[in-house]
DNA sequence: ATGTCGATACTTTATCGA
């Protein structure tokens, strides 16, 4: 089962590239991030043509994820728990049944949390303490699971084209690692990371002439339990997604193939 | 400090978030 991510920097902005991905990559299921519109105004009926069912958990300008699949969608629950009174989408998570068998895989966007030190900065720690929470409740179950999305966090000095230009930025900062790691300790592992030990592999550059510099950083991720560990058969990131389209999201697409 | 996007609003330009 191929599992795919992808930050679009607003799904109404970047409709027609995504769809185009959707049709050449094929994946199974999508995650995306940064949808930036309510659950009414997500394109349903265009990823339902290509045969996907579709959870959005919307939000007004900012924010926003959805979980598209070509196998049936059950126990689909947004919002992250600890935190009532957090308006934020972020987090959506489903359980997916393949032919294999289930995989539970979470739409991931986490706080950017610039500027660094302030409030924002304290509500992406404590964001991602609460996903630690939840992703230690997870592994309870046993099940292949998959964290996927924009993590905002540059794990390692060879996640960046020049490390040194981030060490004031939110994303980069020992505490933003930290929580990173933390979730990894529990058992789950950067699958990425795992198949591709290297450096200059990246999923983000910014629109300031970045890409033209492969100025880029790897913020975006996918956590896999132990039990979807030991079922990887291969990670990748769909570099050429930024150059394949006039008006591309800052982000590109990252997916991982699973025996399921 | 700056660059560039995308969405929004008491638009047609300024503001915010990234």
């Amino acid at each position: 089962m191929k599992i795919a991510s992808w930050n679009v920097n607003s799904i109404r902005a970047r409709l027609e590239p995504a769809l185009a991905w959707v049709k050449s990559a094929n994946p199974d299921v999508v995650c995306l991030q940064e949808l930036k519109c309510q659950e009414e105004q997500f394109p349903r009926e265009a990823f339902e043509a290509l045969g996907y069912n579709c959870a959005v958990h919307g939000q007004k300008t900012y924010n926003g994820v959805a979980v598209l699949s070509k196998h049936p969608l059950e126990d689909v629950t947004p919002r992250l728990k600890g935190d009532d009174a957090d308006e934020q989408s972020r987090y959506l998570e489903a359980l997916i049944s393949g032919p294999k068998g289930v995989v539970r895989v979470a739409s991931i966007y986490a706080p950017n949390g610039n500027p660094f030190p302030g409030p924002k900065f304290d509500y992406k720690l404590a964001w991602l303490e609460r996903l630690r929470a939840h992703a230690a409740d997870l592994l309870r179950n046993e099940e292949p699971v998959v964290l996927m999305g924009d993590y905002n966090i540059i794990p390692q000095d060879k996640d960046a084209h020049n490390p040194k230009g981030w060490l004031k930025d939110a994303l980069f900062q020992p505490e933003s690692k930290d929580a990173l790691r933390r979730i990894e300790n529990l058992g789950y592992t950067d699958a990425f990371r795992a198949l591709h030990p290297e450096s200059g592999h990246y999923t983000f550059w910014d629109y300031f002439g970045s890409w033209e510099r492969d100025n880029g950083i790897r913020i975006d991720h996918i956590l896999l339990s132990p039990q979807a560990m030991d079922r990887l058969n291969a990670c990748k990131i769909d570099r050429h997604v930024r150059g394949d389209s006039e008006k591309p999201s800052d982000h590109v697409p990252v997916w991982c193939d699973l025996d399921i």
